[in-house]
DNA sequence: ACAAGTATTGTTATCGGTAACATGTTATCG
DNA sequence: CGATAACATGTTACCGATAACAATACTTGT
């Protein structure tokens, strides 16, 4: 096994100073074009691969952003994160990527070892940390985005929405077809605080709007997906008759829940309507299609992109920056 | 601001050399333990944040193990990279995640752009490579896993099964289920290799048991989701109904055709069959449940784990291990 | 032909840990 | 009590690239 080619290596076979080398690799408009050409060259011919942790060190640059999903397994955050990776791709950024299961504990673990790593920036999914997490955070002279949520005392900047307004939305749109006797299908615990969001979101417009109050059905700890929501349903039995909508945390829980209602022979919408959350794939191809919220998940992402790449080109930092990319009612077929 | 506490800054307040403070840290065992607390905790006052760049420069070991994906988003890469990601907590590696689009070409840069960082080992999905990225890897000592595949001539480790052999069982089914005018939906495009295999799967499997020429109905360019199920049926019109069974190249894609065929007014399976890969939770899920073929994408992950920390624990490493995890037959109700 | 300016290359020190080796300090025992 | 081992800590050099500064090699105009 032979040891690894350094710049000093390629330096020497050609016949110049490392430092040379090291602008060449760079590009750096300095160094004579047929040196460069030269350099190029024989770098390639050795094998020379460019060691971005002795750049990352020297220059304290490490060329990371850090990026905290609640879960990668969900077709929205991984939306954002492809839009994030794509709009950040120019820079030469590379995401650093950790899952907290949604649970704050786990984000608090994932922030301390992501901060040994010197990111640049880092990217936080929910306005929603443990007070450890923001002394960490603070502590440090980073730039920090928080994103799918639109924090009260945000830690820095933001590009979300809404969850409660937008829960609100699909509310008065059920109760102006009518719909009084609803139910929400989400995860119980209260870990997952963009959950809960909506949740109170549903309850706080449904007494706005007069109607009987929400019952809140257990879909079990987050997170949830659509066997849960089958679930729920199949546990309801007969009860089920006793709604006039189930409103559902995401899609995914929606599908289930529309797909178990059609198993017990129920009509969607006419015996029940079922609403989701998050324009996934699933909502817009099923039959029916289900009523949700639109939101861009990739335009999170690349929003947030946007926004670093400007504090990273070195643009006034006028204070933080709010950017609510807002929701939409998306009607399908359900309600 | 203030710069940054290191432990040189550590050790002066402590009165220690940094030698003994990056004992301590480490947890040596040789650090006495009175000194080794009271580190600890000047360190935590100082608010000292232990610098893994400068580690794995010092150490020549990252930390790293680099994984490519061809898409994040797909439930099943994502539960892979789970599987991957917990089953390698323990070691105290960190992924670094890089996505190719379905793209041997896209992979090659990414390969280029990961091995900066040193990675202490790579992950592939899948079993082909544009010949630069097989030399690129070869040239270093390093270990490599690919997965998702049971390649013919594999660049090291493999955790995989084969696609083939998978989309043969289905095959199979339907052909004794009497269905013998099959069609096949997916990328029609070459770059999505996975996928070609598992046409070829399909079209050998069929010529095999005797049945007409399978037609390859295209879904567009990889990746291919749900909608582009849901067209391809919609494009065919009333020529679907020259099928006895649709088979797709994944769940989400079946689950779209399954939808269209519905609203078409066909009855699945009695009209039709369709059938999936991937037992994604949509097709267990979905009304009628859809058959696929179940892979068992976080054990794929898990095994990787294993195989890696294996190698990682210094144990001898003999020859190249290859892991089938196999696939099975999961009979759902449109077939 | 020479000064002044521009283009190109080189030198030195350094980022923050840690391996390898050296040294000091406290127990243990004949 | 002095020698030896076991324990605890310190010293020095270095990982590979690059910022800052220094030096040299060309141009150009007069």
């Amino acid at each position: 096994m032979t040891a690894r080619v350094t710049m000093r290596d390629v330096a020497r076979a050609v016949g110049v100073s490392p430092m040379t080398v090291s602008r060449a690799l760079r590009d750096d408009e300095t160094v004579n074009e047929k040196t460069r050409h030269k350099i190029r060259q024989v770098a390639a011919e050795l094998g020379y691969v460019y060691d971005t942790t002795a750049q990352a060190f020297r220059t304290q640059k490490s060329g990371f952003v850090a990026v905290t999903l609640p879960s990668i397994n969900n077709a929205n955050f991984a939306e954002t994160f492809r839009g994030l990776s794509d709009g950040l791709g120019p820079s030469g950024m590379q995401l650093l990527l950790g899952s907290t299961n949604y649970r704050v504990e786990k984000e608090e673990e994932l922030v301390r070892q992501l901060l040994t790593r010197n990111p640049e920036a880092i990217v936080l999914t929910g306005g929603h940390h443990t007070d450890e997490t923001r002394a960490l955070l603070s502590a440090r002279n980073l730039p920090i985005v928080e994103m799918w949520d639109l924090p009260e005392d945000p830690l820095g900047h933001v590009v979300g929405f809404s969850n409660a307004e937008a829960m609100a939305k699909l509310v008065t749109h059920l109760a102006e077809s009518g719909r009084r006797r609803l139910g929400y299908v989400g995860a119980s615990d209260l870990t997952d605080l963009r959950g809960a969001e909506r949740r109170d979101g549903v309850t706080a417009k449904a007494a706005e709007q007069g109607l009987p109050e929400v019952e809140i059905l257990d879909a079990g700890p987050a997170p949830v997906s659509m066997r849960h929501g089958a679930q729920v349903v199949s546990a309801l039995g007969s009860r089920v008759a006793d709604f006039d909508a189930l409103v559902c945390v995401s899609d995914p829980v929606a599908f289930g829940v529309l797909s178990e209602c059609r198993r017990q022979g129920l009509d969607v919408p006419g015996d029940i309507a079922v609403t989701g959350f998050g324009n996934f794939e699933v909502a817009s191809v099923s039959d029916p299609r289900i009523t949700t919220i639109g939101v861009t998940a990739r335009e999170i992402g690349e929003q947030v992109a946007v926004l670093l790449e400007d504090l990273f080109s070195g643009n006034p930092q006028d204070g933080t920056r709010v950017v609510d990319v807002g929701s939409r009612l998306v009607r399908g077929e359900t309600s």
